[in-house]
DNA sequence: TGTGGCTAATTGTCTAGACAATTAGCCAAA
DNA sequence: TTTGGCTAATTGTCTAGACAATTAGCCACA
């Protein structure tokens, strides 16, 4: 005979004993998909319960999706793996689904929850505080059963409380892109630091000396940047003059920035290369470039960050850091699909690979302005 | 004393009818929520049956979200209107939320549903009717209340078979940006019609007599922005030349349209200037132009049609129509909500204004260049 | 071959009870 | 005031049965 499938001395009900044995026999294969599992009655014979017993724990079994029983035929096991992995809806807070890497990266988190039959609610924040807050409330409420997060432009602080939100309920959330500092959460970024460090590599190789980074300290992105720019030029030899470091400490706004290229590009005479903090920046430098006559790359040299994917089509085309934005999306979404199966263990870190995409936004220094393109413009001379 | 609540000698099971009355009463507002319903023991008094029987009904309707238990406090009515009034979730099909307008178009839809508390699920289909097939399917499953929709380059036929399978479910869905004839739903666009007169007839008084026009016959958007064309070109007395209308049967494709884009500029002695039938395709013409040492506007005049973000700081301005995306993705939310409040009616058709957007990417004809075009053209020919 | 009715298996509905577990609220003791 | 225990109310669990409804599959009959 069986083992003794009911303890009746145990606290648990018997029931509900009964109902976790035959989910152990669902799971363990022994009552498979489709396959019809014993009758009440035999339930009974097997349990010594009473059939009203029985039925209470079948019947929860069918209600909660295990079970579908039918008069006369019996009772079979459906088949929930597709079932219950069907309802599962992940929420991604992003900035401003109309700007930046958000479609991309929306895009490939999409593509991957649509592979797993799980659904994207899709939340801007405008990198606000407010707005994530309210966002995140909605999406509790709604019972999302993950969370994709770019950290908004407010305090480490308050994008923590929105991660602990979610944590508190256990639902599970990754930090896309940017992270925050002190956090325990998954996340998903690109080698911010090595990129930047290539990129700076990159410039100095061509003979810039004087380059100007623009970026905001709000992101540790960006802040990884700058610590890339820095690290490549004293790796180089090179000093790296504060006076050439456009940090704000404001998320990309258009007015505002344009404001700070036309201050840059205004000096124009003592650099001879801009590192935009990212392609959006670069665009604007183009812009301001245009309006005040100034040529990229004759005048100066310019380089974004980021590869968003109207750089290809712009004609006049940016020396950039190609960022495996749907690869992020996608990765981060495959996390928040472990973390929601049930994986347990410490914060995962994953850092994606990024690329120079050379163009030709970077000339090499031919003026008088660095000492190795005096050099290289006596060689052509000669 | 109560009315007979019970008929014993329907076939109605017994509990199945307590169930029913204990809905009604909450309905009609005897029971409110967070009113204690009499305990089983009274409704076995009320009733007149086994309180097994009584249970059975009272548990249905907890599992159902009517009612809450507590041990020893008694069962109590839940506010079920706040809570299913809540979990409305809208599904939204695009083509890539990458690309074109979708990501203005799903930001007006979220900001609209966020407003009412809803939550928007995004599925990009890729203009693919199989990928919007599974997609539907999925939000059907993930019971979502409402769709909106943009169909897919497919046929009409295909895309009205996607509709019906959400009307069959009492599902409402709005078209948004392109229409399908014979379709019976509502739908939000703009006005193609006009704001391609307006733009063929800004070309011609500005003296441009030999306009090519690009674009693909597959979406209603751009068939009706044709018939503008050709309108405004026989209301100023000019016959629309057949030569002159390139109007593909497949849907935008990078590779494909460049080649479109070659073919036209490489004939560009008998034309002034292009029409592109949307700014995607605009940008190529830029790319294309630059590639063979053509000058836009200097050589040939370009207009595009959806005024595209990044049209803005596209440093080679172009002019076109811009079209109120982001209006239009929360027009298409707003009905979508009627709809699922349970509006009735007839299809509405809610049809935005577009406008003329004058930047630099065109330049009036000189009269010689005109007369020298139609004779060249003419001496080809013969 | 098809048809209609019978039978037995199975789930669905229901009764009449019993005892268990939880806990709000009261009351007494510290 | 706080603490701890008691009590009664209420839902939770369980038994042992009965009859109802549905229907797959068999069998007999046309």
């Amino acid at each position: 005979m069986t083992a003794m499938i009911i303890d009746r001395s145990s606290p648990i009900p018997q029931y509900f004993q009964l109902q976790t044995w035959l989910i152990e026999q669902m799971e363990q294969g022994v009552f498979r998909p489709s396959d019809r599992i014993p009758t009440e009655e035999e339930l009974v014979r097997i349990t010594g319960l009473a059939r009203a017993t029985v039925r209470q724990a079948v019947q929860n079994l069918t209600n909660m999706g295990y079970l579908s029983r039918q008069r006369r035929r019996g009772t079979f096991v459906l088949n929930r793996m597709s079932d219950s992995g069907r309802r599962t809806i992940v929420g991604i807070l992003v900035p401003d689904i109309r700007s930046g890497y958000a479609p991309e990266l929306a895009r490939g988190a999409e593509d991957e929850a649509a592979r797993n039959r799980h659904s994207l609610i899709l939340c801007s924040t405008d990198d606000l505080f407010v707005k994530a807050d309210l966002q995140s409330d909605r999406l509790i409420e709604e019972g999302v059963n993950g969370v994709i997060f770019v950290p908004t432009a407010a305090s480490d602080d308050k994008n923590l409380r929105i991660v602990e939100k979610f944590t508190r309920r256990n639902i599970p959330v990754v930090l896309a892109d940017r992270t925050v500092p002190g956090v325990t959460v998954d996340f998903v970024t690109t080698d911010n630091f090595q990129g930047a460090y290539a990129l700076t590599e990159y410039l100095v190789r061509r003979g810039h000396r004087r380059i100007v980074i623009a970026l905001s300290t709000l992101f540790s992105t960006e802040r990884e940047r700058l610590e890339g720019y820095k690290k490549a030029l004293t790796d180089m030899r090179l000093r790296s003059d504060p006076s050439l470091v456009f940090a704000s400490s404001v998320p990309y706004h258009e007015k505002r920035y344009m404001e700070y290229a036309r201050d840059i590009l205004g000096h124009i005479d003592s650099i001879t290369a801009i590192f935009a903090g990212h392609d959006r920046i670069a665009y604007l430098f183009y812009a301001v470039a245009q309006d005040m006559g100034i040529s990229i790359p004759r005048d100066v040299s310019l380089v974004g960050y980021d590869d968003l994917p109207f750089t290809h089509s712009h004609p006049a085309s940016l020396t950039t850091v190609h960022q495996p934005i749907y690869e992020m999306g996608l990765e981060s979404m495959k996390r928040i699909m472990c973390r929601i199966r049930g994986e347990g263990g410490g914060p995962h870190k994953v850092v994606l690979k990024s690329h120079l995409v050379e163009r030709s936004s970077v000339l090499p220094v031919r003026d008088t302005k660095g000492k190795v393109s005096r050099l290289s413009l006596q060689k052509e001379q000669s």
